[in-house]
DNA sequence: CTTGGCACTCTGTCCGTGCGAGTGCCAGCC
DNA sequence: GGCTGGCACTCGCACGGACAGAGTGCCAAG
């Protein structure tokens, strides 16, 4: 139907006033500003009606209208073409990632160009440990019975873990023991290391087992664990922007909830590299998220993805913007780490 | 003379009461709530002398009377007393710093654990890199001319770095390789390694030498440079709390003083370990920090200076108690750190 | 030097009013 | 059947005056 088209056409209308202007959006302002083809009475005949569905509502009666949450899942479902970026961004994501030193670098870089692309805050989680390859480990003794193990992925991350020995080490089992965690590991993938702990204990000459046993266990239980991933954050004085005008009560819960790393994990831990996933105030289940909007995506390459990234900002964001710039730079940052 | 001595107490009293009220203070709360042993009237005379003297100064015409910059520079110089921890606050110190497994997790946990004893946001420095001293370096090959360079410094950090070799290198080479440069940068300072590189060309073996140059070069480059100096920071949270009250304008330019990290690093380079450094409001050079304080300290061992830590917050701040808690945090890290 | 009293000066708040924006509804038109 | 112009109505908000309260400075007396 006509109808029903157009009255999306004014939903879409509303979305993007509201978003630029921060200001609830009246019939007349719309009809003048969009060339609807309609008079303001007509406007008004057709919001009447995406209220009463739930799309839009008015904060108080004689105001004009703002979308819900609702109106702006369907405006990011149906309504928001793909903005393709300027080049002017394209080369901007290139200038600052290109040179990083090393992987630290590369998330630091990511998290302040998204940041500054989107003007929202930005969020990027370390490659997930479970899914790298070890490249090697390396075993330094800092003590007579403690021992510094560092593991070296594929991925080009620096993992690193003291073990305390139960008996004492000298030189030549320290030389042993990183053969041997070699032989057992290389290549392994971390999330499967636990399986090779038998074999590497079976094949260890009696006098290194103890210590072998110990090493290994601790390895593969802190390593393995995905509790100790890690998360980037930048851009938390965007979020100081419009304040008031954003977030009604506070920013305060947002800023607790972007400390309280678990959260945003749970939030990233349901990312994949191949669509753009956003979620609209209500939607996120935690409370303090409720004001807020996220627009996350995976990286990685084709066949394995390694973390997520994305923004946060308030539900009154530039979907279609800020979808492009997540999905190009974590194109871009899948590239860099897959080459390495 | 008794006059002055009592001038300062009412100093003191108003310190005080504003911190905790964040009111300004008229001379009738302040004779009601303290022992002053005066009338109203002569505080009032008081507090004329000390706003003359550019101590305090009223907000408008007939409020109470505020605290300036100068004020709390002579409160925390002349009239603070160290305010000792609660043992519980003791207790929670080691409770949270105890059973942290690297140098990563023990610099968050530091951090949290400040935002949470004085509820403000806490900066924590990584311990210097110049100051320390090789303790291993590891070369691992992740392509035909490309290594990953690992250092594992005596203070437990590992840092790494992607170095393109001129030329393709063999394992041979690498093994070679890691001989050469443990051999001659174990045990040394970083700030003097770059001294050690003409020895270590001369003795390097002639088909390696243009890639020990590489390596030595981009090592010394990028580990010793100050630049790279990291930051963690926790609790902003915490200028959410009061905002309204504590941050005239808004809490944005402090919180991109804060990602800018350059500026507090600098800040941070002026610490040293035995005493702690406090920079209130305009006392801070960068303008940004112009209505905030800082609190600091170095921490380490006696005789070596790792890294310093400290607060931001509101000029209206608790400067005893977040003196007290800065310090004794700063102790304990220092010997966590100093003995692993 | 301290104290009580007093006049004065502000600010924040409350209330009443007017204005403007925006709506919903209705009757007429295509 | 859908669109349009007109019109009455509802609120929120900004403006302005009155008022109470807090706090001060000054002065004369103890």
């Amino acid at each position: 139907m006509a109808h029903d088209e157009r009255r999306l056409e004014v939903l879409r209308a509303i979305v993007q006033d509201f978003v630029s202007t921060n200001d609830p959006v009246g019939s007349k302002a719309l009809a003048e500003r969009h060339d609807l083809g309609v008079s303001p009475a007509t406007i008004r005949n057709d919001m009447a009606v995406l209220e009463e569905q739930g799309y839009i509502t008015q904060p108080h009666t004689s105001a004009g209208r703002v979308p819900t949450d609702k109106g702006y899942r369907l405006f990011v479902d149906r309504l928001s073409a793909v903005k393709p970026l300027s080049s002017a961004e394209r080369r901007a994501i290139e200038r600052f990632l290109d040179g990083a030193v090393d992987l630290h670098d590369v998330l630091g870089r990511t998290v302040r160009l998204l940041a500054q692309l989107t003007r929202q805050v930005a969020v990027v989680q370390y490659p997930t440990l479970s899914r790298s390859a070890v490249r090697h480990l390396e075993v330094v003794q800092v003590a007579a019975s403690r021992l510094l193990v560092v593991l070296i992925t594929d991925t080009g991350r620096v993992e690193q873990r003291v073990v305390d020995s139960p008996v004492e080490v000298d030189a030549g089992a320290v030389a042993d023991l990183r053969a041997l965690l070699n032989q057992a590991f290389a290549g392994v993938k971390l999330a499967e290391a636990g399986d090779k702990v038998p074999d590497l204990l079976d094949t260890a000459p009696a006098h290194l087992r103890g210590l072998v046993a110990t090493v290994s266990t601790t390895l593969v239980e802190t390593l393995v664990e995905p509790s100790e991933d890690r998360l980037v954050i930048g851009g938390t004085a965007n979020l100081a922007r419009g304040s008031a005008l954003d977030f009604p009560g506070t920013m305060r819960p947002i800023l607790e909830a972007l400390e309280e790393q678990v959260v945003v994990l749970r939030l990233m831990s349901e990312v994949d590299a191949s669509t753009v996933l956003v979620r609209i105030g209500e939607e996120n289940a935690h409370e303090a998220l409720s004001g807020a909007s996220l627009v996350t995506v995976g990286y990685g390459s084709a066949d394995r993805s390694l973390g997520g990234l994305g923004v946060v900002g308030p539900t009154r964001m530039d979907y279609p913007g800020n979808m492009a710039a997540v999905r190009a730079v974590a194109r871009y940052v899948g590239h860099l780490l897959a080459e390495s």
